[in-house]
DNA sequence: CTGTTAGCGCATTCAC
DNA sequence: GTGAATGCGCTAACAG
């Protein structure tokens, strides 16, 4: 049982506002709004007398007030899948970082790979109106798709490259990424090479690599296609070891097997170790994505490193120049920033 | 007065606003308003007119004029120290979850681990006026602390036990968690236990780890700690790995391996695998906070398992409570809820 | 360098 | 069930 103090005690009203500050410093509240903003032209003196009035009342600018009045809320929405992915949070810093300096903060929502759900963060993001939008992925619902174009502000599709984008992209062809590496195996001299892979389409960049598999194996005139899907997407390591095990039963003779990112890659690897089966002699293993797993575990493990910070630190300076153009009347066309990846070879295969 | 433009042009003007709306409907801003939060009482052909003027022009509420009217800007603040963490990735979700159908969005922040950035992050976030700040861990800075004093709104502190909390907490003593896990390598037989941390308190989770196996070591009369101190926190896999070959180094004789997270824990148990070192028979190694690496890699790693997304989940609660208190004006005392760990025995130990 | 005036787009409060 | 007046806390634009 709390019992409440009488109501003589100092009732914590509203937090104070500007003119609270104003007041006591005796000025107007343009001029602390001023003093509060870096640049604008201010006598030291009463700066000074301003800062001491906001210390003492330990007043915090009221920003979704100022933003209403100046129609800069000063933050980008940005959608990922996941957080528990160092892919995406690595894009995610490389954003922040980009936009260091610019007064632009950035809103992290997470979709977990479902675009119902980022059809409902797209739309209460834009409520708070953000300066722009950054999605993941080039798939979208047609409600959310609709949100996006209609938003007035700039939108950057990241990780992908839609055949239709909104707007602006920064990504790159996860098919043709997964194409390069089914190359690289069978340069190594694999042949009968499996895929690994979620269940659905969910993760529609995990079922561009698939499709990116099967294209590069018919490309090779490998007619033989393994594909092992299992789990909802995205797959985690312990499913990529069971899907190891099916792969395995159901094609005995399979060589090499692509999982459809390095975290199933690894379970794969460790299931191979658990079961004595070598790496990659008996199997060959590769990955996708660079995860800091694939080069620390033992074998360290094939894969496709895809530049993550990067996309996130392109995806935030061709924002600035977005907003800049939405800022000055003059919207800048649409652009594709096509980021690199590259075969990373490694032990287990 | 302003004249609007005329409704015929096709400019492509702000956005359109509540009033457009309502103009195009036939009916005031008050019953637009109305119809687009849920609860009110609106004839129903009223609301229907009023969204297909919605659809028509593509409009989206504008919370942040909203919430400068109503006091609710529907959102609450999270800070964690890093997104490419599963341990916090999983917290947030649970915080997400919680806060289902509350009508309440998390906005999320990542410090880096420094109490420098958490301050800046408090400020800018307490300018956009959350409704409650989630912060992990106890530490502040002087200013961060008394930011979060004065907010005006709960502060909840997770994934700690802070001495002097700001008001409420949802945490675990992570020192306690180590002497466990020490007591728990203790009794399977270890005497010479080392320790492999982050070279500095920056993380101040990894610190209370680290006392909580100075502590638990005197406790069972162990004098000689082995303690070795590598990599700015968190440290990686990679340096798990590298500070595993100093401790064997400094100490040959060392038993067990005590490793402030599990990814350094993994690290060091493949370099292990890579040098040939069997564990756990020439060493044993242990880990913390049961992400999934543990259980999944070969051999399975030791760990204490320390329910994160429990921390979520129960941080989202007692916020609701919170904040109902707030609105009610009779704000809650502060609570402090503490939460499961276990020690997790696998085969690496 | 500083103050005044006039909203920003919505929700609250009270009418009807 | 709906509308009118009013103000949330701040800043743009201008005046001085």
């Amino acid at each position: 049982m709390v019992v409440r103090p009488a109501a003589t005690t100092v009732v914590k009203a509203s937090p104070p506002t500007m003119s609270d500050v104003a007041r006591k410093a005796g000025v107007s509240t343009m001029t602390v709004s001023r003093a509060l903003r870096d640049g604008a032209s201010i006598a030291s003196s009463t700066r000074e007398k301003i800062m001491r009035a906001v210390d003492e009342l330990g007043y915090v600018l009221d920003q979704s007030a100022g933003s209403l009045s100046s129609k800069r809320t000063g933050f980008v929405a940005a959608l990922v899948p996941s957080l528990n992915n160092s892919n995406f949070a690595d894009t995610a810093r490389g954003l922040t970082d980009a936009l260091q300096g610019s007064g632009l903060q950035v809103l992290l929502g997470y979709t977990d790979y479902l675009i119902e759900k980022e059809e409902e963060l797209i739309e209460s993001m834009l409520r708070r109106r953000p300066e722009a939008i950054v999605v993941t992925g080039g798939r979208h619902t047609a409600r959310g798709r609709k949100l996006l174009e209609n938003a007035g502000i700039p939108v950057i599709e990241t990780w992908d490259l839609p055949p239709r984008p909104v707007r602006h992209v920064v990504g790159f062809s996860n098919a043709e990424a997964a194409e390069a590496l089914v190359r690289h195996l069978h340069q190594k001299g694999y042949r009968k090479i499996g895929f690994i892979g979620g269940t659905s389409n969910r993760d529609t960049r995990g079922a561009d690599r698939r499709l990116g598999y099967e294209r590069a194996m018919g490309a090779l005139g490998l007619k033989d296609t393994r594909i092992i899907s299992f789990g909802t997407p995205p797959i985690s390591m312990k499913q990529g070891g069971e899907a190891l095990t099916r792969l395995l039963e159901q094609w005995p003779d399979v060589e090499a097997a692509i999982c459809v990112s390095d975290l199933s890659a690894f379970g794969a690897l460790m299931e191979c170790r658990r079961r004595n089966i070598a790496v990659p002699e008996r199997i060959a293993i590769a990955g996708f994505g660079d995860f800091e797993i694939s080069s620390c575990s033992y074998p360290a493990i094939t894969t496709v490193s895809v530049n993550c910070y990067d996309i996130g630190r392109r995806t935030g300076e061709l924002l600035l120049r977005a907003i800049e153009g939405e800022r000055a009347r003059k919207p800048i066309a649409g652009e594709t920033v096509i980021t690199d990846y590259e075969v990373i070879a490694r032990e287990s295969a």
